[in-house]
DNA sequence: CCAGGAATAATGTGCATACATAATAGCGGG
DNA sequence: CCCGCTATTATGTATGCACATTATTCCTGG
């Protein structure tokens, strides 16, 4: 008998008003009791609703002040960031991985800060290569904390250590940037591509707690091309 | 008053019980219900915390077979995308415009794709320079349909299109797209930077609806990073 | 032994209610 | 007229309950 009113057909309905033009910038909309009320639902149906509209930027709620629609609505665009190999297998191509270099070096400055450690430091520096399809994919410029647990018995010949980490530390947080770099003559080599080609280059640095775990450089090859619908 | 267990505490102990490795990847956590009795709260508190733990990819849920950490963690990295001014702003700079070129055009395959639109369809092409501090900030090359309402009232001469198109048109979807591209000599001049110089490229795509609305290449000077913590 | 369906166990959702919290509005005294 | 207190109002959250939805598990009949 009953029709069943859900919080997506409700936030459906909110967009389909946003989209026609009912609710506009700077307006404020009518609040989640009246809106129950209209739409034979419990208010905490229409709350829902109107929250996650809230938390993609859709709408703006303050206490007593109600609900607008913002005048500048700031999207949001959520990546994923999965394991490379994942994400070159997502894409039909065989994922391959070549070690390049491995030591033990003093920690970078620019590394350093990214993920509050501190410089020069002595910490593991690797440099790998990710192919798909055996075409080079992306170059990983990575350091690791020496002192993160179970890393004596890895071994980075055969596991990249992206897979390494997320298999074998806890959670952590951390930050990610993109920028555009120019290829050096060694990653332009390793990449397969021109000197100074444009590198879609993703910076991401991890901690678990207060202990730095490590910070890397991806750079992918010229091309290529990070996507997501709003 | 007893003691106030909120759904961000429930969130914030499952968080500790995952960076404490005692819910370990792979492993099932107790179900939703057993956590309630534990923490002393209701099921739909721990249910609100896991759901949101979940969406951001921390915790992987089906209904019967329960909750488990995930053993490939697909972290989830969330931009926020304003208005180019605004952004500006916050950086503390002074905010500028300069309106290059405008002219109505035969839409190019790249861009009537992305929209979803006609191939060669007259559309308006403009080109423009975002200023920080009276320096080159950001290159806009925007494509609009002619077609969207009150179009003809706007001056691209003072007003940024992306300003005028988030006030004037409706809610829209689209997609949004990032990389890295070498600076064309036309770009090269306009952002002061040498020709062929690595740029961070974004490219969005909007629709209302069934209507394509606009398309744009956003090219950032050089040295330009997108930010966001994980 | 296997196919297929029923019982089951977990999450997903809706509702009514109560109270908490924050920001505004309004009022009063100086 | 302004300052500060208080009342009001809309959202935020917790709870208990019921029922929906889905995989899984298990059982049953062939």
């Amino acid at each position: 008998m009953r029709s069943p009113i859900t919080w997506q057909s409700v936030q459906a309905e909110a967009l389909r008003r946003l989209r026609a033009g009912l609710w506009t910038p700077g307006a404020r909309i009518p609040d989640e009791a009246e809106l129950a009320r209209e739409l034979g639902c419990a208010r905490s149906t229409v709350n829902r609703a109107l929250r996650e509209l809230a938390a993609a930027g859709l709408l703006e709620r303050r206490r007593k002040g109600g609900t607008r629609v913002p005048l500048t609505p700031v999207r949001k665009a959520t990546f994923e960031i999965p394991i490379i190999r994942l994400d070159i297998e997502a894409r039909g191509q065989c994922p391959g991985y070549r070690l390049i270099r491995q030591a033990t070096e003093p920690l970078p400055k620019a590394e350093a800060r990214a993920m509050r450690a501190d410089p020069g430091a002595p910490f593991l520096h690797l440099l790998a290569l990710h192919l798909a399809d055996d075409r080079p994919f992306c170059a990983e410029d990575r350091w690791i904390n020496p002192e993160t647990p179970g890393l004596d018995g890895a071994d980075f010949e055969t596991l990249s250590a992206n897979e390494w980490l997320v298999g074998n530390t806890l959670f952590s947080d951390g930050a990610i940037g993109f920028a555009a770099t120019a290829a050096t003559p060694e990653l332009a080599a390793l990449l397969d591509c021109a000197p100074d080609a444009p590198l879609l280059t993703i910076t991401r640095s991890t901690r678990a707690g207060p202990r730095p775990i490590t910070a890397v450089r991806l750079f992918y090859a010229p091309g290529h091309r990070l996507e997501t619908r709003l």
